[in-house]
DNA sequence: CAGCAATTCTATGTATACATAGGGCTTCAA
DNA sequence: TTGAAGCCCTATGTATACATAGAATTGCTG
């Protein structure tokens, strides 16, 4: 409360290059700067309300990210997302989530997935209540994230899913989910579930293949349907490309 | 040299934070920069010869790769390399590589990996001609490791593998392959590659599984021999950790 | 009318000056 | 002597002014 504002909890640090970084990564992830926008400094800058200095930091770390991509000498753009980059994503994402569920089977806390497992039996039901119980069961879905997270303890793998949830956040919003899929989508969560509470690394991660095999017929079948780029000429280098030799 | 040769040829880009990045990069892979040295912004920029400006950005670069953290409102520090750290990593690298052997194996160009083959029976020669055929050698498993990102073909894997190998070249500085390991890690190689021809994709897999083991229980052995930080208080987040939310 | 080249303009890259926050040290009091 | 409180100093965070390179446009020439 000695600023301006009263007291904002949890948002401690308000410095600028963090705001701009977190208002820029939202809008991409919302679709609000559609793919292929240009970012110029100055029109971002000023319209965020920032300095060119910390706007800098924030696309450079949206280039880390993925997010942005800087052209040689002609400004950054928003990173296009085609149906081949998604297919690309999706085999990392494999790698790592099936890695991760082994893992997670053999170190899980008992306790943590006993509660997961009882939401994830009545998210059937969540999915009737309309659009409120669709954001809740997405926050169902970060929960599980979470508790995976905690579940392999390893820094560094949580940062490549890190990373890789990101661009997903992405492809969720592109490919609205119908509400068939997402029941099957939490049986499919419900059994990865049981696996990691049985302490079955093997059924963890085979059930995980299987349900991202399924959620990426899913995503391709809805972006068949609408309008999508077909292919695109891909995104060149998805993570930060910097090769020092 | 870099600084006044005319014309350096391939070397484009002379901006200045690309020279701070790569400079300071190097030192920490190198272990000129020790685990916990503190980069003072002011210091290095006037050492390196650049202004806050782009060593900024360098810094910036070398948090996302992971090589780097910033203590909250106290300066930055390069990152420590604990055993568990190590551990960790070669989880993640399990992961990414037997996948992209498993791919590499479909998708793979005969060619390049038959002269690929060729210099892996060799390398057992070329190891008896002392560092400079050391040298070779590890250009040889560059040469491997390209073809491989080149045989994956996704940008999301490549990126990811490449996060891995940054933090890999460290730990190889500070265990001292032995010539008997070395030989060992060729035929291991020389398995996958004879896989990867094969268009064996489980195999290439496996044949990676094993080779990964053989390499973390040699790197924790030559560590566990030297005088190496047993435990440590951990690397808080390998990668990027800018939660958005 | 078409192609090439020079110029200009724009947006990034860099440097520096200023603001601010956090930590360490000193000093005073109990 | 020890504890705490306040001051100072240092290092990061931010803003702005300047340099520079690349691209598009426009004009000229064949």
């Amino acid at each position: 409360m000695y600023t301006e504002t009263p007291t904002t909890g949890s948002t401690g640090p308000v410095r600028a290059s963090e705001r701009a970084y977190r208002q820029l990564r939202g809008e991409i992830l919302d679709g609000l700067l559609v793919p292929g926008t240009g970012l110029l400094e100055v029109e971002q800058s000023a319209r965020i309300g920032v300095s060119r200095t910390p706007l800098r930091a924030a696309i450079a770390r949206l280039i880390a990210d993925g997010l942005v991509a800087g052209r040689p000498g002609r400004g950054f753009m928003v990173t296009e997302m085609s149906v081949d980059s998604i297919r690309e994503l999706y085999e990392v994402r494999r790698a790592l989530e099936e890695h991760a569920a082994r893992i997670a089977a053999e170190r899980r806390d008992p306790a943590v997935f006993e509660a997961l497992r009882a939401q994830f039996v009545a998210a059937p039901e969540l999915l009737r209540h309309g659009d409120a119980g669709l954001r809740r069961y997405y926050e169902l879905i970060d929960e599980f994230d979470l508790a995976l997270d905690a579940a392999v303890a390893n820094p560094f793998l949580v940062g490549a899913l890190a990373g890789v949830r990101t661009h997903l956040a992405r492809i969720r919003r592109l490919a609205r989910d119908n509400p068939h899929r997402l029941r099957s989508a939490a049986a499919e969560h419900l059994l990865i579930v049981d696996a990691v509470l049985a302490g079955d690394s093997s059924l963890a991660a085979h059930a995980t293949h299987v349900h991202l095999h399924q959620s990426l017929t899913s995503v391709l079948g809805t972006l068949g349907e609408a309008g999508v780029v077909p292919a695109g000429p891909a995104p060149r280098s998805a993570h930060h490309s910097h090769s020092p030799n």
